[in-house]
DNA sequence: TATATAACCTACCTGTTTAATAGGTATTGC
DNA sequence: GCAATACCTATTAAACAGGTAGGTTATATA
């Protein structure tokens, strides 16, 4: 599998911001209950968005978060890449893998390096205001 | 990451059978050998692509396999899911899954069956025989 | 200024998967 | 009969997935 609950829990959060949008910010208490996901675990995948620089945040009383762009300037792709740290299809194409010693004759490499455009090219084709009007 | 090495060593043997055909059978020996993969793991991802009807094998001294059709008539796809079972690019769709209560309502489901199918479509484009042209 | 509410941070835990290794059995050509 | 080969099953160490737990810091409001 490619994209675990982190990128998907990262996806319904950004979707659930985009509808909830209102004068304030969204607690997590609240996206978590919607959503029906635990709120200690979006805890630790909403830092991710964060320091993506995807939201604007307020701490203490009243706090929680709200999309910093408009939905139509996310596309699934940045979203799910920020959470998930890429889309590699295979661990030769990770960022922090070492150099791999075939990697000049390997005839499988340009079959999964397309393979990740393919993928990249599709998320980054769809964005969050997309996905919201589908919803109505 | 979605393709693990079963799924990347199972293409490298069937390009190895195919660049090694001859009269006889090639032995799991030569191509553990000739690819530097340990042989006792190939052995056990090479059942795989037998039972999934793509090799043709003979027991005993001399023993070995080949491939059972042209190059041109295996696509990544098929080899990879055999080995693999399937791209399900998140665990909602995996076949073995349990049925999502969200199923209905998931406004991201449409997005993951879309990149579903856009991997798919594309490993199922590329032949062995493509592969094996672009290495000369 | 006290308090409740929120973000934020770090550690821990359990089960599964990955990528092998190990040790054997069955079959067959020579 | 023997060597080479496929075939089968168990074990293992490390990483990853998907959380839970327990706290600290900041801030609007009463």
């Amino acid at each position: 599998m490619m994209i675990s609950t982190r990128g998907r829990y990262a996806v319904r959060m950004m979707l659930d911001l985009a509808e909830n949008a209102g004068d304030g910010y969204v607690s997590l208490k609240d996206i978590a209950s919607r959503q029906g996901i635990s709120k200690k675990y979006l805890e630790q995948i909403i830092p991710l968005l964060n320091h993506a620089g995807l939201l604007s945040t307020a701490r203490g009383h009243q706090g929680g978060y709200r999309l910093s762009k408009a939905p139509e300037n996310y596309t699934i792709g940045e979203i799910v890449r920020s959470t998930e740290g890429g889309f590699a299809p295979v661990s030769c194409l990770e960022d922090n893998h070492e150099e791999c010693p075939r990697k000049g004759e390997c005839a499988t490499l340009p079959v999964w390096m397309g393979l990740q455009k393919v993928v990249d090219d599709y998320l980054d084709g769809i964005t969050l205001k997309e996905i919201l009007d589908q919803m109505k």
